[in-house]
RNA sequence: GGGCGCUUAGCUCAGUUGGCGAGAGCACCUCCCUUACAAGGAGGGGGUCGCAGGUUCGAGUCCUGCAGCGCCCACCA
């Protein structure tokens, strides 16, 4: 029995249908499913310890509406959340809120309890940092992100995703330690995971290795210092002149932006074709400041037109320092160390007393003062030609730093990416064409991103909220790891803690002792684990049954900044380890930008939060708005577009509750199953537009094209209310006798159900409220309607009746309003010129025409075939 | 330097195999309290579809070149 409110609201409806869907389980995952009846989708689990932001409103809307369009298309859709809590963000928010430092060298407390000051910051700065055990300080990492997650979990509800929160999971939880640590043992197992001293990129700040995948160009304002080397074999004095013109006498010069690298200078380095310098390879020179005679080389990278076309080589000041270091075979001098600040120990090749008492002056200094004592030196000598050259600059940062990365010698654990092998790289490249790409030109970023990939994947951190590097090392006869032999332990003790377990075979009392081990220290990335998300959503290793069900994958929606990163790092892991893809369709979502076109972050301060708004317009108008972004666009964060979803949503709800008073009693039938298809022209052009609509919003929804989908059901929707609802109003009321009346009724009937259907995965709280007026169940749990029900319902060809029906009817309205009149007001007589089909088509409106236009006498008149009716209207008396 | 995308009304954007006068919403203007909806409804004005060529009977839609904007990447001395 319909129950139609007399004043229905779109408010509350989120509080009141989210809790119902949760008690009635209208999104649980049906674990009967076989994989060809399931839709998996792989959700990236957002980061908990910033605040939610309308970049992941926007992006998650667009996967809720492929989610809810693939239930009602007949899929078993396998949606599940997780929370990414691993990693540096959240490792700086529990320093700060409990004022602790982690120390791994430190045992596990199990009496520890959180110092009962979190959260006030005054107090925590009064009494210092403490410092505790990685475990311990995991266990306060858990505290915190678990009251993150909550909220998060309250915002997705508000937000109506259609989750199943069943299967929840965070990035540091034991399951997906233990698949993340039982992973890497298996990469390493087959060989894909490796580890070597080298040089590397390394944050100063946070004190540990990054990925290149982690990197980012910031400009910044450095300067070219010109700096005089004297040629070794020139003789002469101490003190050669130098000479301005680029100094053929006996010295030449380079230029440089990091002159407080001298001291760890191995060569100077130019083009091999290069005439000005071709008669110097081979010979040496003789550093300025320290005295320490390096070659000249050659080498294709040196650009002759960059500074004055030979540079100085140190190990280590940029990327490129490396490549030289390594295909030229220098030695290394290091003087930089993990902190960012220059080695107290001179390097031995620094050897005279002058060399020495100059490196005395930069030993321990940061980098920048540094570079103040080296120029000042330099000054001093006259080794600095001229005055430094101000320029901008890109330097390489860690993306979440805020100082220029550094690179420093130090073992790290890499997992092969294709980086240093073309086999992979092309095999990694090739599983990008198995999977659809959504837009399709999104691909390109992800093939382009392996073909300039530099190195393979390191993975090791030398941080602690993260999975632990689940290995130990035996140490030998002299206290000394033996790095080559790792302990690995056994799987049934996964996941496990390396700096508080011992390995199999050793007690607790081995650690650090003669022939005893010591456990590894680092953390695997964050995207180590992050990249496993289909292996711990399905069950990888842990749940075989439900893995044969959901992987690989079906899709993976993400933001199209992390293509580099998060998808491409988990097509790694899947290739490697299963040798497939790791799922079938990538969806890419934009970026929310302000109205600036800046993108909205954190860090700008132009960010806006999700539940204000949800609560002044209601979920369904900010999924309204989310979902008019187009796939891969960025989209700028519009309030306006907002107000629109609202007004949508509460014409669907005015229209509803219209059309089921005028259908009466006919609503509560099927209304698809009726004997006969109507013959009335007007009902049967909507229905077969209707038709053409399903048509047309299936292959968008196949296409993942929501927006599209979208743009064409409320264009619809607003032809039905705004002409066709006018149109059959007098005749749904009786106007035109009870036959006729009952055509109206199922009409109005069928194509409400059809709509509700249409924008359930976009506006699910409004449609699903008018739902439970009339009909049983959740509308989300409904079919998705077809087009042949509905052509079915309508006999013969009448398609163009409403169109030229709604445009006399037009004319009609315009000419009352350009008189400035009501549209109550009568229009005595209305003439209409037009082709002979559109007449045909009119004589059969022609009474629900007249009804709606308040028409006296419409006279129609075919005349030849124009395009458009031609409409005269006479307007009647005053009302 | 390489790759990708964008450039349509004042603003935000649709326009999918090239086809009969170029669309929507917002903003602006006018009118209407019509018994579904005044946080509404009915209408209206406004665009040489970035520029220059080309293919075609016909191009916003295809091709070439150019320009501007944005993003990604690059070994940035």
């Amino acid at each position: 029995m319909t129950q139609v409110p007399h004043k229905p609201t779109v408010d509350g409806l989120e509080a009141k249908w989210s809790q119902r869907w949760e008690t009635d389980g209208v999104y649980r995952f049906d674990r009967t499913a076989t994989r060809d009846q399931v839709f998996s989708i792989d959700t990236p689990p957002p980061t908990v310890s910033g605040s939610l932001h309308m970049g992941h409103v926007f992006s998650y809307t667009h996967t809720d509406t492929i989610a809810r369009y693939r239930r009602m298309a007949g899929d078993n859709v396998f949606y599940p959340m997780g929370w990414d809590d691993n990693g540096l963000p959240t490792e700086r928010r529990v320093q700060n809120y409990f004022g602790v430092r982690c120390d791994p060298t430190l045992p596990y407390d199990d009496t520890f309890v959180p110092p009962p000051d979190g959260g006030d910051a005054k107090a925590v700065e009064a009494r210092g940092e403490v410092a505790i055990s990685r475990r311990n300080f995991i266990e306060l990492c858990h505290v915190l992100t678990a009251e993150d997650e909550h909220a998060f979990e309250e915002l997705w509800r508000q937000l109506g995703l259609s989750v199943d929160w069943s299967m929840a999971y965070a990035t540091i939880d034991e399951r997906c330690q233990r698949i993340a640590q039982r992973a890497f043992l298996e990469n390493l197992e087959r060989g894909e995971a490796y580890q070597i001293e080298a040089p590397s990129l390394w944050d100063v700040t946070f004190g540990t290795a990054v990925a290149q995948a982690e990197l980012e160009d910031r400009e910044r304002p450095g300067a070219y210092h010109r700096i005089a080397f004297r040629r070794t074999n020139s003789a002469g004095g101490q003190r050669s002149r130098t000479d301005p013109q680029g100094g053929h006498n006996g010295t030449v010069e380079i230029e440089t932006t990091r002159p407080e690298l001298l001291a760890a200078c191995v060569a100077l380095v130019a083009h091999p074709d290069d005439e000005r310098y071709r008669p110097l390879f081979g010979t040496t020179v003789t550093t300025p400041l320290f005295g320490v005679e390096v070659p000249v080389v050659a080498h294709k990278l040196a650009e002759p037109d960059k500074g004055t076309g030979i540079a100085m080589i140190c190990t280590f000041g940029d990327t490129t320092d490396v490549t030289w270091w390594r295909e030229l075979e220098l030695p290394v001098r290091a003087i930089v160390d993990r902190r960012g600040r220059v080695v107290t120990e001179p390097p031995s090749a620094i050897t005279t007393p002058a060399g020495r008492e100059a490196y005395e002056r930069i030993a321990g200094q940061t980098m920048f003062s540094a570079r103040a004592a080296s120029v000042e030196m330099l000054r001093e000598t006259g080794e600095l030609t001229g005055e430094p050259r101000k320029i901008t600059h890109a330097v390489k940062f860690f993306e979440k730093g805020d100082r220029p990365l550094e690179i420093v010698t130090s073992r790290q654990w890499y997992i092969r990416n294709g980086g240093r092998d073309a086999e992979l790289r092309d095999a990694l490249v090739d599983r990008g064409s198995q999977m659809t790409w959504h837009p399709a030109y999104m691909q390109s970023r992800y093939t382009n991103w392996i073909e300039g990939l530099s190195g393979d994947w390191l993975i090791s951190r030398q941080r602690y909220f993260g999975v632990p590097i689940p290995l130990w090392y035996p140490l030998d006869d002299a206290s000394e790891p033996v790095w080559d032999h790792p302990l690995v332990p056994d799987d049934g003790a996964l996941p496990v803690d390396p700096s508080s377990d011992a390995p199999p075979g050793y007690d607790q009392s081995a650690r650090g002792a003669l022939g005893g081990f010591i456990g590894d220290h680092d953390v695997m990335d964050t995207w180590a684990t992050s990249s496993l998300t289909p292996q711990i959503a399905c069950g990888w290793s842990e749940d075989a049954d439900l893995w044969e069900r959901t992987y690989p994958m079906d899709m993976r929606p993400q933001g199209h900044d992390i293509i580099r990163t998060w998808l491409f790092s988990t097509a790694v892991r899947s290739h490697l380890a299963h040798d497939t893809a790791p799922w079938r369709h990538c969806a890419l979502s934009g970026w929310i930008l302000d109205p600036d076109r800046k993108k909205m972050s954190k860090s700008k301060g132009n960010v806006v939060t999700p539940t204000g708004l949800l609560d002044t317009y209601g979920a369904d108008a900010v999924r309204y708005w989310a979902a008019n972004g187009r796939p891969g666009t960025d989209t700028a964060f519009d309030e306006g577009q907002m107000k629109i979803g609202r007004r949508l949503a509460i014409k669907l709800l005015n229209a509803a509750k219209f059309a089921l008073t005028l259908a009466g009693d006919a609503a509560d039938s099927d209304g698809f199953r009726n004997d006969e298809p109507t013959s009335n022209a007007l009902d049967a052009a909507l229905l077969a537009g209707l038709a053409d609509l399903v048509r047309t919003t299936t292959e968008a929804f196949e296409a993942f094209d929501y927006a599209r989908a979208l743009e064409r059901i409320e264009q619809f929707f607003w032809q039905f209310t705004d002409n066709y609802i006018e149109l059959v109003k007098g005749r749904a009321h009786g106007g035109q006798g009870a036959e006729a009346a009952k055509d109206a009724h199922r009409t109005l009937t069928v194509t409400l159900d059809t709509l509700l259907r249409l924008f359930a995965p976009f506006l699910p709280f409004v449609t699903e409220e008018i739902w439970s007026w009339w009909r049983d169940g959740s509308v989300h749990a409904a079919s998705w309607p077809s087009p042949k029900d509905l052509t079915a319902l309508a006999s013969g060809d009448h398609s163009g009746a409403l169109w030229v029906t709604a445009a006399v009817l037009s004319e009609v309205r315009r000419a009352k309003t350009e008189a400035k009149r009501s549209l109550r007001v009568p229009a005595d007589h209305v003439a209409v010129t037009a082709s002979a089909a559109d007449i045909a088509l009119l004589e059969l409106t022609r009474n629900d025409l007249t009804d709606a236009g308040r028409i006296g006498e419409l006279s129609l008149s075919a005349h030849g075939s124009a395009a458009r009716p031609e409409v005269a209207v006479v307007l009647g008396d005053a009302d």
